[in-house]
DNA sequence: GTGGTCTAGACCACA
DNA sequence: GTGGTCTAGACCACG
């Protein structure tokens, strides 16, 4: 993983996490690493793994255990509507983007098609 | 206008400036307010509204006449690429957002017309 | 029994020991459950367990029959002064906590009147 | 202020400016000490003050000019709803610790009144 | 000047 | 072992 500059490096990892859980790629109720294993893997200081770890959990996300580590919810339903709300934003901003520079919503589709088939041939 | 936290205000305006002149809003060769004026007018820094001034220049949207002020380019190809770029960026994003929760090219499209079509509704 | 993240578990099982005590659910002299089987039955880990009867004992609540096990103290001043505490404790933070956001007396006996009303109702 | 050993000082500071709003000391829409000055004044350091702003801000007690500093909110609302928060949590546990250890409702308003006369007295 | 982020390293309570 | 907190000091973008 490599780390944009624009964002902080605390939240591109909290996106990470997000996104590997939608795609199902760990499963609810398991553990994440610990957070000093983390930093090791993702080559950046602790404290920062435990910032985005944190933002996880106030996100309900993920849940700590004391003194054992942290754990991705149980609950499916949590995983379900994130995949709903990233999708669901991404779709708002990109109909806004296009809005705002005069694309209604017919156009911005057609756009959109022709856009795909050009990167698609 | 009201300001987002999370992006600066001088990409704020920029953006701003941007858009109305792909609507059209602005003409080409027009004259842009004073930075005095459009920091009053916006009620922002004047240092605020030069660094979004120095912005829009470097990206050869506007330029300078020593003396007189900041003028949008006449230029009316930077103006069209200027809209292509634009809805390119937002087109890109949203197809790489939608991949990195699992959908493809054909599913996002379809997630994309039932969104339009509810919120239409 | 579940577990509350903000407070240490062993201090949460001490507390739910102590309420048993003071409403009369264990009796005086009895024997509480060995630190193994408290664990099983708590889902919990024996060293926790270990860790809120070592306070307990601190506290004078129970006392260990060496080989023998951990017993509830007989002396019944114990348990009485021990409601009593609880009771001082709770009161003078409530009144602390209404006196800090300011409430004088008067004020935040009628406020709890009324939200035991509220609530009743 | 000196602190309090169980609770994280961070906390401890959110929770002191919560009730300086409350009892009207500081007033909607002022600016609060800049981070450092806080810092100074609080003799510790400004990560921990900063983490403490942050807090307030995610409850949307406080909000940030960018390059300008950290402001309570303007919406009185807010405060006035922060007041009725802070007591409806403090009766809610006032009232669930007095049942726990064998008080109704109406015992445990006895007890507190009589408290309170002894107190007063 | 302001707040935001990151690193480094330390100490602690908890299980 | 785990996460949580705190300090120290640095760098940055922003206004």
């Amino acid at each position: 993983m490599h780390y944009n500059n624009k964002e902080p490096i605390y939240l591109q990892i909290v996106n990470h996490i997000k996104y590997t859980l939608v795609l199902g790629t760990l499963e609810g109720g398991a553990q994440l690493l610990s957070i000093r294993d983390q930093a090791g893997k993702m080559q950046v200081n602790p404290n920062t793994i435990a910032r985005a770890y944190q933002e996880l959990e106030r996100q309900r996300i993920t849940f700590t255990k004391k003194g054992l580590g942290t754990y991705i919810t149980e609950n499916k339903n949590t995983i379900n509507q994130l995949k709903k709300e990233l999708a669901q934003t991404a779709m708002n901003t990109f109909i806004e983007n296009m809005h705002k520079i005069g694309f209604n919503n017919q156009e911005l589709i057609t756009a959109l098609n022709n856009h795909l088939n050009k990167e698609g041939s």
